[in-house]
This record gives structure tokens, sequence and C-alpha cells, in this order.
DNA sequence: AACGCAGTCAACCGCCTGACT
DNA sequence: GAGTCAGGCGGTTGACTGCGT
């Protein structure tokens, strides 16, 4: 466990600290070649002095494709703001909404500007009241599994993880098969595929009722009555 | 130019969960 | 059922940077 990673860090001359170029070639190299996943033999397949946890934070939130640099948008902070309020500190599912950003771009995001912003926004209590409300540690959603063996995986018509991943790499969002067989974005994938509107490449509308339903506890402290959460994440 | 401060963000840490034995 | 392993997450830290004095 955390155990492992921090024996690996203290006795067997583990780096820490910031990547070098020349490591960051190396991961990538490696990830190119034999898939993401299977990160306890990263180090080794590349030759990185680094823990299987540092390769794997530095290729997600660094070296990954298509992840998105600079500035949020106004779409992009809109929709980060109703996700928050909808899941609270949920910076994987958060992000997940968000092409090309990850969890931790969101979560410094959001811990500067925004806390910034209410901060500002004090004397407005309703609204520091709303998002207080959200970081209680009781509204938090306990995360759900995510990760599908291979024998679940083959009774249910998923493509076994391992051949998948060193075949195609990473797919065109740059998610693994792992990601791809997540519950979360099959319900994108759904929407897209029944045509609901989108914009700037979020959704705007038909957005998984049924399943916020299901993983909000109080979903009617957020919505009024008779609104569903297509029209709650999609209002202004 | 030098210093201090605040903001940013990459990286680390500790914990949790599911899979496997 | 218990123990171990690996993946993943959110919280926190600290190095770096830019700006004001």
């Amino acid at each position: 466990m955390q155990a492992s990673c921090l024996v690996e860090g203290s006795s067997s001359g583990v780096r820490k600290g910031a990547w070098s170029q020349f490591e960051d070639e190396l991961l990538k190299d490696c990830v190119q070649r034999f898939g993401e996943g299977k990160w306890h033999l990263v180090p080794e397949r590349a030759g990185l002095k680094r823990c299987r946890k540092s390769c794997r934070l530095r290729w997600l939130n660094y070296l990954k494709p298509n992840i998105k640099r600079g500035e949020f948008s106004e779409d992009e902070v809109d929709l980060m703001i109703k996700l928050h309020k909808l899941l609270g500190n949920r910076w994987s599912l958060i992000a997940g909404r968000l092409p090309g950003r990850t969890s931790n771009d969101v979560k410094n995001y959001w811990n500067t500007n925004m806390r910034n912003k209410i901060h500002s926004q004090e004397k407005d209590k309703t609204i520091m009241k709303e998002v207080i409300e959200t970081m209680k540690p009781n509204e938090v959603i306990k995360p759900q599994p995510r990760t599908f063996s291979k024998k679940l995986l083959e009774g249910n018509k998923f493509i076994d993880l391992d051949d998948n991943c060193s075949k195609n790499g990473i797919n065109e969002v740059g998610a693994t098969s792992l990601e791809a067989n997540n519950w979360w974005d099959t319900l994108f994938e759904e929407e897209k595929d029944n045509n609901y509107s989108w914009g700037n490449g979020f959704l705007q509308t038909g957005f998984w009722d049924e399943e916020l339903n299901s993983i909000t506890t109080n979903p009617f402290d957020l919505l009024n009555e008779s609104q569903i959460w297509s029209e709650f994440l999609s209002q202004t």
C-alpha cells in the first residue's frame, strides 16, 4: 500500500521533486510502448528512479496527450461551479466533465480562484452558505468503484484491459480503456449518441438525470420542485 | 537592486477501495 | 475472512514566479 511507496521512496534511492525533461521522455516512451496502467512496472520498464505513484501522477497531470493548459474559459468555470455544487470536492469527477483538464488543475483552480471569489463575496451570505454547505464532509459522495476485474469485463462484453491498452494505448480523448469503462464516461457517450445539444464541447442539456439522482443523497437541496439535473446544470 | 509577500501549481502524502490470494 | 497489493483520490506542501515596495 502506501507503505510500499514510502519504503521505495526512502530506502532505494528513489528520486523526489521536480521531473527533468529526460525523465519525462523516458516516461512518455514507456507509456507509449506499454500503454497506461500497471504503474508498479513503469519505473523498471522506463528505467526511472521514481515510485509508481509519482510516475502515474506525472503522466496524468502533465504528460498525457490532450491536456489543456492555460486559463479556464467562462464555460468551464461555470460548469465547474455547478458540478462542485452538485458533487462537492469530487475533483476527479468534475475534471472528467471538463475535457483536457485534470483533477489537480481543477482542485488548484478552485483553491485559488474560487475561494478568493467567494471571500470577496462575503456580503452575499447566501452564496457563501451554499458553497460552505457543499464542502461539508457529510455532503461528499463516496467514490464509486472505478476499476473492473478482467473477469468482470469479460462477462460484460468489455474488452480485455491489458490487450486493449497495449494495442491501442490511449483513445482519442486520452483515456485508457479502463477509464472508458467508467460508468460516468459511458453516460457521456450515451448522451452523444442521443444527439443532445453540445456547446463549446460541453453538454448543455440531457444530463444523466437518473444517474445523478441515484448518487446524490438529497437532490432537492439543489433542485427546485420538478426540476431535473439537466435543467439545473444548464441554468445560468 | 534587494527584499518580502502572495499567488500558482507540480508533487508528495496518507488514506480508501477493490481485486486477488 | 484476513492479508496484501495496486490504483486512485483529496488534502497539503513547498518551490517557483511575479509584483509591489
